[in-house]
DNA sequence: GCTTGTGAAATCTTTCACAGCA
DNA sequence: TGCTGTGAAAGATTTCACAAGC
């Protein structure tokens, strides 16, 4: 079941799964679906089910070898080859992700950050110093940068986003919170840490719970 | 249709409705199904079709009342209760939550954060004076803490998540980047800013695009 | 006339259950 | 025997399309 298109559904799990197998990679040199399937929280036969979009990689009897099956889950994701972040918006949240140890052990290079404010300017933020926000179109050329992360007010979220696009970006990861716009063929996700808050509350009242998001 | 379960694909987007609905309310007392739909990014269908399990609060020719479709939203979430909020783990990004303004401005309140780094314990984030992660337990049950965000390095995100759920905490955000388990009845959302970029960067690839997420 | 509310259809996702292979 | 790979069934979600109401 190779070259179709992979269901949305399954595309959101694969990084979940890549990140057990990177876990699990020290402890045995194969995995069953079960013991996949347990670690990343979900049913065994979704866990064949989406794999076999892949292609057919375990052996019957065994299991899936590790480091083969982590392999060709990175090469679908396309996350083999290093990307460049650049995170917009250096207040708190910003610095925080420009240090997040959770990009760079993934592939992920932030490679320039900026902001506005001309206090800021300059300043040194994980590896990059501060650039300003009018600088952006001639770094995002240069440098072809891959993906955006916009943490600015929400004010400038949309203005933030265009930039991103018309400097070539064609991923964005919003964490502004309000929700901004791109043409279509840009990848876009966007992460309110408000609103999942309200959601964790609204299930906090029922019986049903366990709610996976981001995976 | 009112007073049956909510579907959990609508439930993540009422959150999102509730923002759109803050942002418009300056402009017009009513808002049709299409304009919110267009500002939420989704279908009107389908704008109507989850506005329906909550009640009948639209008027036909007209659109929804603004600030009565808010109320009716806020009640059916649980938000219109003050929620407390504690962050565990104090780095950057804990320390970047606390003083997000997102959930103060969506009625929740940070109470209180725990590091187990006796350097940062004592200093002050946000509103609050880091503690000891060994004054959870005591704490947690003084301020009868609703909601637990986890901060901590991966290592320590199961056995905080442990600590959180024994000190009657109902809701954890998992933002540490590896899965964590909780009883059936605590509410969890696991986010890994990681994976997040590994999902753009599939997208990037293929035509199909935009994914809304934590929403 | 304009917009909601909702059955019915279409689509997508998950789960079952078992044939097939190591 | 044990576990994958996968059709088929079940379930959930989205979209359509239109009757009903203001």
């Amino acid at each position: 079941m190779n070259g179709h298109r992979i269901p949305e559904a399954t595309v959101n799990r694969l990084p979940v799964y890549l990140r057990v197998l990177a876990e699990a990679s020290g402890s045995s040199p194969t995995i069953s679906s079960e013991l996949l399937a347990e670690k990343a929280g979900v049913n065994a036969a979704q866990v064949r089910k989406d794999l076999s979009h892949l292609g057919s990689y375990g052996t019957r009897g065994v299991g899936y070898e590790v480091g083969y099956l982590m392999h060709q889950i990175s090469r679908r994701l396309g996350v083999d080859t290093e990307l460049k972040v650049v995170i917009v918006g250096a207040g708190n949240l910003g610095q925080a992700l420009a240090t997040y140890g959770g990009f760079a052990s993934r592939g992920f290079q932030v490679v320039a950050t900026f902001d506005s404010d001309p206090d800021k300017v300059g300043t040194r933020v994980g590896v990059t110093k501060v650039q300003p926000v009018t600088s952006m179109p001639e770094t995002l050329r240069e440098l072809r940068v891959d993906i955006g992360v916009v943490t600015t007010p929400a004010s400038a979220a949309q203005s933030t986003v265009d930039l991103l696009v018309s400097g070539g970006v064609s991923c964005i990861l919003n964490f502004a919170p309000t929700t901004v716009a791109v043409p279509g063929h840009v990848a876009l996700r966007q992460v309110d840490l408000g609103v999942e808050l309200q959601i964790l509350s609204f299930y906090r009242q029922g019986d049903i719970s366990p709610v996976a998001v981001g995976e």
